[in-house]
DNA sequence: TAACTTCCTAACCCTATTGTTATTTAGGCA
DNA sequence: TGCCTAAATAACAATAGGGTTAGGAAGTTA
């Protein structure tokens, strides 16, 4: 065999759709919220600037998703952080993109050296 | 204290946008072509069956963003993954993926039992 | 029951992004 | 030089997705 094996549609799918979640400001700002303990709706709305219909239509993808639970007391609805996986890839790829600025401030420095050498001879 | 640290602005916007690139089908099924090996532009296009203009517009996006590498040969330019942890953020969404299969067939299996009992009492 | 609070949902607008077609650039080869 | 292929880019149409406003459901309190 030459090739290897393509990846499923529904994989891909899931996939996408699973990144796609964490690819909103305004989501991973509520997952942020929620690192520590569960929150209630109006908490959140006061917390993120935003409109509570708005806080409650990104709550509801990251609930169908298994990212969140839900839990009612009174009127108030509970969210808390189901799916430790996701503060798991949001620091996997923090560390990355801090290397990656690390990298480039180093490239700034190695050109200031070779510069120094450059006028020294 | 009572609250928690708020998530800087900047790290939720580089946060979005690196997820934000993962999460689209074909960019995933490039990458998942790019697996094993390089691969140039038109084998690209052949896999994925879709315009050479749009396998190289999202080759360009990822290669912004660190996650390819770029080498040209004669009239050919030639991809690779740069950043293993690409394919690690997948294999741990995958398994995630299937751990939550799994819990809804066993969810299937049960309510089955369930009504077993019920029958027998 | 009435008033109030909390939250969810529907409908809409608007922007961002994907995919297409067409064009341009660059290298190889006659 | 001219022709060919490969790849990048520009311009555009179509769609998806976020944010808003408005309305309604459920629960609490008077």
């Amino acid at each position: 065999m030459q090739s290897v094996k393509p990846i499923p549609q529904e994989v891909v799918q899931q996939l996408s759709e699973y990144f796609g979640i964490l690819s909103e400001p305004m989501r991973l700002r509520i997952l942020s919220l929620l690192r520590e303990e569960e929150k209630c709706v109006q908490e959140l709305v006061e917390a993120t600037q935003t409109s509570q219909a708005n806080v409650s239509k990104h709550l509801k993808v990251m609930l169908q998703a298994g990212i969140l639970t839900r839990r009612t007391e009174g009127t108030s609805a509970y969210y808390r952080v189901e799916d430790p996986l996701t503060f798991e890839l949001c620091n996997l790829v923090c560390n990355r993109l801090a290397a990656r600025i690390e990298q480039q401030a180093r490239h700034f420095r190695d050109f200031t050296l070779a510069n120094a050498e450059e006028k020294s001879k």
